[in-house]
DNA sequence: TCATCATAAATTGTTAACAATCTGTGATGA
DNA sequence: TCATCACAGATTGTTAACAATTTATGATGA
């Protein structure tokens, strides 16, 4: 078989399964919370990629979008303006919008700055926490445990994220936390490519360590365990290999990725 | 004549002529370069907030956009959401698109993640930087000095800015570097909302001194320097006096600045 | 079989008209 | 004088139709 006509099959396989986008988008929500709607598709998509559902090179149509959400294409392509702005989102003239494949040069930067940030949350976080978070995080380490146990990964990854986020949060810095936000979600989608297929986003004993210092208001202790939390995270990355999506076919046969896009 | 130049002419001319926003659009670029429209609207918005000719508050209206660009107004929706996506505009249903007012806390939040990313540019610059770089360095330090002796500003806005971007550049992080952009847009925005009339907003001879370090590939000096920099720029902001804008008249009179809008 | 090319379908980009909302102005009445 | 209200103008939000471009498909010929 050739090439070509292999793509074709393989778009016909993508296309007919109904849902194309494996995106939610939540009635429910959308018909009484008061949010935008370009607001909504932003947070849909988001939240697809931080629990890895959209892998690296999906294609967002924007019609598919706006059947999605019931609204008309202009909120859609304000939406992913606005995801293009938090490079989550390539946006490609007269081609469409696809998520965000980072090459490895970038996932090295990300992780970079993702150490120079978390590590001032971490100064800054030390002393500050409430018993409520040292609970809510006590208790986000058993979630993620329990997802990992089941094999849930989205639920680990949604946990792990939740665990940095909240760190942030106690640091009481906007800027810093909205920076973090959207590290951790490109960080997802390099995990997605580049990390061996079973490996565990973070270690839980490392987040529970960091607890034990943010209890203890070990400034220190906790800038130092959280850098090597971070060095631990992409020390575990693997580049060598191609970058792969998460099913190791689907992505490959893919007829968006092609090799001029590779940077 | 270099480009740079070339907008630097474009600006005198726009500014004397009637258009009410002080935005420039390079009807030279926009015809020869291949950036499209919404980039076109996003690039002269965020050079124009840079150098302080869009003061914090300012209305942003669709239609004064368009008619400027010479676009419709579905790319400057798409423009304004894309600024909106780097805090630098604030977006209000149904009321439209106005320069971001940061507020005291805001203000100290921008700084700290100033000193946060750039710690860790200056950690990894040292050792990196060309003599071009250099080069570049000490030319825009004469620079700022000329355009802070003659009274420009926007120039020695301008300068100073390029001084902390190329910094970023050298460090090799495009993601830090971006951040980087987006802080010292927003430090415009601070500077000057609360910092006194007169004040320059970076002392020169800490420039130089950076640059030094810089050169000797002087790690810890180049990272002290930079922090204490950025300390002194922040400890020159004052948060007793109410937020005033540039001329300190045109802005108490204008009808957008509600109280209702601080934060 | 393979590559090339033309054509049809699908998708993105643009435009203009219309609806909804906000803002400013002036009249009204206490 | 002051507050309230209605109305006209201006601005933002939405929609649908159309144009431009890309992508998929099939035919043609070496």
């Amino acid at each position: 078989m050739t090439r070509q006509a292999f793509c074709r099959r393989q778009v016909l396989q993508c296309t007919d399964a109904p849902p194309k986008l494996l995106i939610t988008s939540d009635y429910f929500l959308q018909s009484v919370m008061p949010g935008l709607p370009e607001d909504q598709i932003v947070g849909s998509v988001l939240d697809a990629i931080a629990e890895q559902r959209l892998p690296a090179g999906t294609k967002l149509g924007e019609q598919a979008l706006s059947d999605l959400f019931g609204c008309n294409r202009a909120n859609v392509r304000r939406a992913l303006a606005t995801l293009a702005a938090q490079h989550v989102v390539e946006l490609r003239p007269n081609r469409g919008a696809y998520v965000m494949t980072p090459s490895p040069r970038e996932a090295r930067n990300v992780f970079q700055a993702r150490r120079a940030i978390e590590r001032t949350i971490a100064r800054e976080a030390a002393g500050r926490s409430t018993p409520e978070d040292i609970a809510f995080l006590r208790r986000n380490i058993t979630e993620e445990a329990q997802a990992k146990a089941t094999g849930d990964k989205p639920g680990e990854l949604r946990a792990s994220r939740d665990f940095h986020l909240r760190l942030a949060r106690i640091a009481g810095n906007d800027v810093l936390e909205r920076f973090l936000s959207e590290l951790t979600m490109r960080s997802t989608l390099i995990l997605g490519l580049y990390s061996p297929q079973g490996s565990s986003c973070c270690a839980e004993d490392e987040h529970a360590r960091i607890v034990d210092a943010l209890e203890r208001a070990d400034s220190e202790a906790l800038v130092s365990l959280t850098t090597s939390h971070l060095e631990h995270l992409e020390a575990g990355l693997n580049f060598d290999d191609k970058p792969r999506a998460k099913l190791t076919l689907e992505d490959q046969l893919a007829p968006w990725r092609d090799p001029s896009q590779a940077v």
